[in-house]
DNA sequence: GGTGTTAATTAAACAATGTTAAGTTAACGT
DNA sequence: ACGTTAACTTAACATTGTTTAATTAACACC
């Protein structure tokens, strides 16, 4: 009840609180969880005060992604270091895998969701900027290793090649987190997948001296 | 106003005609103007009508899943009359991500959402029968090829390679899906991306000597 | 042929959701 | 001291899926 004029910093505090506690729903128990009502009770305040520090629930939810985007762009950064080139693309395969199955709600909503375009979202994230755009970083890394030769020289674009690479690591994982546990498949282990769509990609995408 | 004793037929048409507009909004405007009440108003029903006919409104996306369930199956079933198992293996691919791409709606909801395990779906589908299912159809033509030696030796489950091509397909499927003309990424064209992945995946998994 | 049961249907209502409109209260500037 | 404004809340609205309680016509039977 007692309002007090409250300074830049700490208007950020209070949406970064609503974020975590917007976050630790979303993470338990998916989406549908975040109900704007629930977080607010979470964080003491009524459902209403939200809408100061969001425009809508869609906003919310964009503000959550954009951080956990750049968690993801910094992971592929730290890769950067790895010298070969395609030991380093195996790598970062992995590690996005790896991100995948454990954010999976953040995955869904990041990579199979339509309504939250990627271009759109909060943070200041750009476009291209390799320290904060992972597919920028997958761009990157699968250019040099193409301008080094690795690849077959009857591909000609290296954007081919990291569509094909990003499509088979997210087929597997969406895959796995859409159908885990459905009776319906007598899935092969989840690392056994990875791992096998990794290797059949290189050896089909590589140049045979390889 | 006038209820009648409506005999087996009837309440079996009537279900269809509350299906058919369901399956209209839903291939229409997406899974979200799937509104009991839009459907009501669309068949000539009140809203608590159609809950004579389906439990809920996930039984009801269920029942109409199951029948474009079953078109897909029956699509990759006329492709099992091409003689070389490679060959069929490829058309495969190609019939599975042309279904994909000109049903959207339905296979983001068959294969990209989770509340909808096709294990319970509708419609008497059984699990394993080619002619129903399609992953059945898949392990099928696989093995066969496995079996004739086509793969190679050091993978040992025919099940992992049909598990690899279908999470292929599905990853540029899905991907396609849900960031077509998102202007975060330059796309090649679609179809460029179906047959690479198609492509690499083969030369990755194939016997060297063919 | 009346009469009670039942099948088909609806209108009204409930609870949950995102969101907006209209207050309320305390701090600040002048 | 006093109006304006920032920070918040309560009440309310519209839309959803779904349930409860009628209503109404047809059938079965004596």
């Amino acid at each position: 009840m007692p309002p007090r004029h409250k300074s830049e910093a700490e208007k950020q505090q209070i949406r970064s609180a609503v974020l975590d506690a917007a976050r630790e729903l979303f993470v338990a128990r998916g989406v549908d969880a975040v109900t704007m009502r629930e977080i607010a009770k979470k964080v003491g305040y009524s459902p209403t005060a939200l809408y100061l520090h969001f425009a809508d629930k869609e906003d919310l939810l964009k503000a959550l992604c954009a951080t956990d985007f750049l968690a993801l762009a910094d992971g592929m950064n730290a890769i950067m270091k790895i010298a070969d080139p395609i030991e380093r693309l195996n790598v970062m395969g992995r590690a996005y895998a790896e991100f995948a199955l454990s954010h999976p709600n953040h995955y869904r909503l990041l990579f199979m969701t339509p309504q939250i375009p990627c271009d759109a979202m909060d943070g200041g994230i750009e476009k291209g900027n390799p320290d904060q755009d992972a597919y920028a970083q997958l761009m990157h890394m699968v250019k040099l290793a193409f301008d080094a030769g690795c690849f077959r020289e009857d591909i000609k674009e290296s954007s081919l090649i990291a569509q094909t690479l990003w499509a088979g690591m997210h087929g597997v994982c969406a895959l796995e987190i859409t159908k885990q546990g459905d009776p319906w498949v007598d899935w092969q282990p989840i690392l056994t997948r990875i791992l096998t769509m990794q290797d059949a990609l290189m050896r089909g995408l590589l140049r045979q001296s390889n």
